[in-house]
DNA sequence: CTCGTAACGGTTGAT
DNA sequence: GTATCAACCGTTACG
């Protein structure tokens, strides 16, 4: 726990992650973007050094849900047996002392109290009856118990609020952009600049968060949270994919233009920064001590900042992480025409290409 | 060579 | 305040 998490663990492709924690958010991003470019998972896999496994697995997910965010870490499910649930049960068997409960189940989802996915098990069903109604004449006591998520749906539906989240969310994360993109729609875009494209997130990112970033106490929202924050809206509202996809996609889109690429690879080249970051710091020492805020500070100095200062720093940096040792990365597959595409796409991110070649 | 997936060791957060 | 537990993580290795 302790764990500054420091610098991380490098993998098998020189890409640098930390055991247990979700890759950063701006290289989910990536991931799906290069993906939308139509570059192979294996190539992304190479060029962002993700192992394929989770490109895979956050394409899958993508592809799945819409949302490039990873899932919600830790605590404790849902938890089905809110207190509304209980309440009716308590007045199913009130009403029918001999219901069954699986009969309680199936009125449950009858009644709406609760669907498929939330409904308590006939085993949960049962425990309750024992546990919390006893005996039907107390009346509950149970009623305020858990405040929030009374009854979500799919449990997507926190109904978290961020106090100020605008300000410490978007400093800490580093990663909200994902939140914007996938659930622009939401709220989230509370401080959001609204939905506004990938590129464009992460443009303002790059602007926000440095000033944001710097500030932040310490603490972070941390992503999962988001994710669980923007996750709701896919699964029951709006149309997962359709409307999930739309904003990233169109952006995207809007940006695949050769011209535009080269528009949106500030984006890539602050990624890339921060990878390079991560990567070279190794040496340099910069490391990314919490690539979360770390990345986002690369990336203030270079998207915000311009760099200025910084962009010496930031050169060593982008080095992208080329490995002193691997010669050729594989000169970008020599023909497949996405290949070469695609190796334009990612020279294109200044800096980004640039090293690698070289080396 | 690609890519999907299970195993693995890890972190997190609610209970 | 500490332990458990169950969720997720990304990497690795296998097929």
């Amino acid at each position: 726990m302790q764990m500054e998490q420091p610098y991380g663990e490098v993998n098998q492709l020189g890409g640098v992650f930390v055991n247990g924690r979700p890759l950063p958010n701006a290289v989910r991003i990536r991931i799906v973007e290069l993906a939308q470019l139509g570059i192979r998972p294996c190539d992304i896999s190479r060029q962002l050094r993700v192992s394929h496994g989770c490109v895979s697995k956050i394409l899958a997910r993508y592809n799945e849900t819409g949302s490039i965010l990873p899932g919600a870490i830790g605590g404790s499910k849902p938890r089905v047996t809110t207190p509304n649930v209980v309440k009716s049960i308590r007045d199913y068997k009130q009403a029918d002392p001999g219901i069954f409960a699986w009969e309680i189940r199936d009125r449950l989802l009858a009644d709406g109290v609760c669907d498929k996915y939330n409904v308590p098990s006939v085993s949960s069903i049962s425990r309750i009856l024992r546990n919390k109604i006893g005996n039907l004449s107390q009346p509950g006591q149970y009623e305020g118990a858990k405040p929030s998520a009374p009854q979500l749906p799919y449990g997507p539906v926190y109904p978290y609020s961020y106090p100020n989240a605008v300000s410490p969310s978007t400093a800490k994360l580093g990663s909200p952009p994902g939140v914007a993109v996938t659930a622009g729609h939401v709220g989230l875009s509370r401080a959001w600049p609204s939905v506004h494209t990938v590129s464009n997130i992460l443009g303002i990112r790059a602007f926000m968060e440095p000033s944001a970033i710097t500030g932040p106490e310490g603490y972070q929202p941390k992503m999962e949270e988001w994710a669980s924050v923007n996750r709701a809206p896919f699964p029951s509202s709006h149309g997962l994919n359709g409307i999930d996809k739309s904003p990233i996609e169109a952006d995207i889109k809007y940006n695949q233009p050769s011209p535009n690429l080269t528009g949106y690879v500030p984006a890539c080249a602050y990624s890339a920064s921060q990878y390079g970051v991560t990567a070279c710091g190794g040496a340099s020492g910069t490391y990314s001590p919490h690539w979360q805020s770390q990345s986002a500070g690369a990336l203030s100095h270079a998207g915000g900042g311009a760099m200025g200062q910084h962009g010496h720093n930031l050169h060593s940096a982008m080095t992208f992480k080329r490995p002193p040792h691997v010669g050729n990365r594989k000169p970008p597959s020599p023909l497949s025409p996405v290949g070469k595409q695609q190796q334009e796409v990612l020279s294109g991110a200044p800096g980004l290409s640039g090293a690698p070649t070289t080396s």
